[in-house]
DNA sequence: AAGTTCGATTGTTCAGAACAATGCTAGGGT
DNA sequence: ACCCTAGCATTGTTCTGAACAATCGAACTT
């Protein structure tokens, strides 16, 4: 019997996700001081080690505070947080939160825009015909999962071709958000009417026409971002 | 006598930034395997304990791979890292990477664009008045110090005003990196010079006028980047 | 009243051990 | 000869208990 949702095995992970849902959530409010590690450690019922290890991945994230021999504190995230709480802003508690999702892929069309003006300018040949190629392709995909990887292929590519290192990273993290979920985010669902866009998209980053290149990829994120959102509610 | 450059006290996180440095520079390859966490508990010189906290991290950033039975793997963080390893990035070893330094600023000043252009549509009369405030002050602000915080909250303001998360949560990254090394980018050098942008963008941003904004806004953070620029040679 | 000392609280690291998952290899069956 | 299965070695994971170190606040001293 294969598990619906594939929750995490290690005990350090179960204590993190618990601890990051309290925090996400409101039910430690920012400036509020955590209790003591001993203390969570005998609640979770992990030792000490196991719960700092999950400590750790939550500083890390810019989520609490810690300083030696004082309480640790919750941070504000929306004022300290990294850009990977938006994977788990956007999955609170079982569904999707639709604003939220809402929220990413609107960032995404508006970052992906640019990044197909950035790409138009400075792709270099080789660069042009893979992106190209992949655009080909998508027409043809055998199902949409197949569809979908080489969407991520293709504006994987598209970043690459960019040459902007920050630009790479975003598309890591919101990449990781919707391959741990590619079941229920269907960007490719209707592949077979997309797919001239890829080529559209491809043919302006290939002819450095920056201004064309930015609509293309602008419009069809946006069709994707209205198929997640049919779908997610 | 104080240290110049205030490096971490745990020794977690002195083993974090060592291997972090060894993934980030090249000396783990991608793909490669990791020697084992006892082996560099002991080459680190501590336990195994604290040498996990450093790994946790690691893999909260995307940077290492680890399953139970197995050995740990190198990934490659262009495809797998996270945001926050940008801030590594621009640092390597002493100085800055100007071609890092280029990139944060160039993907800043796009998105200080596009989010001036969803807060000219969004601002809310509160958000649209203090914003007038903030650019008000930077023209007599007290030091370059002062001008630095200012810029921060004006930003913050106006990613606050665009109501999107995502674009909030990058700033912050983006932020965390600057403020690290806050008197090594003079990002607001000549704010005499600069506060008159600050003024427009906001007038644009309270009269709804999404392209002036835009216009506005890109103006003033290419400005930046040029001093910025300037400066990191 | 102000400064100092000291103890309680809390995070940090250590040491060694047992447990659990994975890959590999030798042995047995077809 | 080939497959596959059991077992072993390797490696990550968690536990137990303890000692160490930084911070805060209260009691004490001047």
């Amino acid at each position: 019997m294969p598990r619906a949702t594939a929750e995490p095995r290690r005990a350090s992970d179960q204590v993190f996700s618990g601890l990051l849902e309290a925090l996400l959530s409101g039910r430690y409010a920012p400036g509020e001081k955590l209790p003591t590690q001993r203390t969570l450690a005998a609640e979770a019922g992990v030792t000490m080690g196991t719960l700092r290890e999950a400590l750790q991945r939550l500083e890390q994230m810019g989520l609490i505070e810690v300083r030696h021999g004082d309480a640790m504190r919750v941070r504000d995230w929306r004022r300290h947080g990294g850009l990977d709480v938006i994977a788990h802003l956007a999955l609170s508690s079982g569904g999707f939160e639709p604003g939220v999702l809402g929220d990413v892929f609107e960032a995404r069309g508006l970052m992906l825009g640019e990044l197909a003006a950035l790409a138009a300018r400075r792709r270099s040949p080789e660069q042009a015909a893979r992106l190209r190629e992949l655009a080909a392709a998508v027409s043809h995909a055998a199902d949409e999962r197949a569809a979908q990887r080489l969407d991520y292929a293709f504006f994987t590519e598209l970043a690459e071709a960019a040459a902007n290192l920050v630009f790479v990273l975003i598309m890591n993290s919101i990449r990781s958000l919707y391959f741990q979920h590619a079941e229920r985010l269907p960007v490719t669902a209707a592949h077979e009417e997309l797919a001239p866009l890829y080529v559209e998209a491809a043919r302006a980053v290939e002819q450095r026409r920056p201004a064309a290149a930015r609509r293309a990829v602008a419009l069809l994120a946006n069709r994707q971002r209205e198929q997640v959102e049919a779908v997610a509610r």
